[in-house]
DNA sequence: GATTGACTGAGAGCGTGCTCTAACTTCTAA
DNA sequence: TTAGAAGTTAGAGCACGCTCTCAGTCAATC
């Protein structure tokens, strides 16, 4: 695969910056990146898919410890292991689920009080100050 | 307001630890507690409901410096500014909103793993190990 | 050849939100 | 009256996920 684009470049596609990409590749979520020969890196498009689809994991909330057992099932067992990873992804999928469905219900509760100050201020807007 | 409870109760009402419900008073979330002769804290209804609000505040990821500003608004004018708590819901709930947009935009790309990873292994099953 | 600017690795530092410790008090029950 | 369970404060410590610093390298430009 071409490995063409500059930790910057890499940065500004992924929005995150060239401290996080090292820092994930120093942990393991990124495989090692191509060098060129003065040593600096270049990334591959599929180098960018994958930094895109970790980033959808940390944005759902996947903490790195098991971002990296993915990433090591994926680059341990390249052609293999789909099994495993599905089921990492499955179950993340589950706590997703869980998470939007607490945010809802949560967000009721907030809609329910902004709905209740509204109220009073249309009191206070009528008769005044009032209490509560 | 009868203030009746003990802290381990309401730890238990509330799902917080006691460490944390004495953290949240001591940085303002939660006012100055009713005690007891002995100096125990004694909570009452009243705070309960009021700490359940916070941990829905909580956990739709509202910060604690914010979750500050609104506990000062309804303890610094209880029987008033309205309009500014209410705003500061809003924009809270916006934020919510948003957070649940993106997480199943998120949803979506993973969901699509757990498929392209269903259909290689149905492909494994078949003709033995398939690359990528 | 000197300067500039982007890069490097290693490691320190930071913001957030708890969580725990230590030393002390107070109440209850044996 | 003594043991132990639960409470108190102030402050230290911790886990997480970055984020920044530093000293050095390298290539291009003046």
């Amino acid at each position: 695969m071409a490995a063409e684009l500059t930790i910057q470049q890499v940065a500004q596609e992924t929005g995150l910056s060239v401290h996080t990409l090292r820092y994930y590749e120093r942990c393991g979520l990124i495989a090692a990146v191509e060098r060129a020969t003065n040593g600096h890196r270049r990334y591959s498009v599929a180098d960018i898919r994958w930094i895109e689809f970790l980033t959808r994991l940390r944005l759902t909330g996947m903490p790195i410890r098991q971002m990296q057992q993915y990433a090591m099932l994926v680059r341990q067992y390249p052609e293999t292991a789909y099994d495993e990873r599905r089921q990492l992804l499955e179950a993340h999928r589950q706590t997703v689920l869980e998470q939007i469905q607490q945010l809802q219900e949560n967000l009721v509760a907030i809609d329910w009080k902004i709905q209740h100050y509204s109220e009073l201020e249309a009191k206070v807007q009528t008769y005044g100050t009032v209490k509560s």
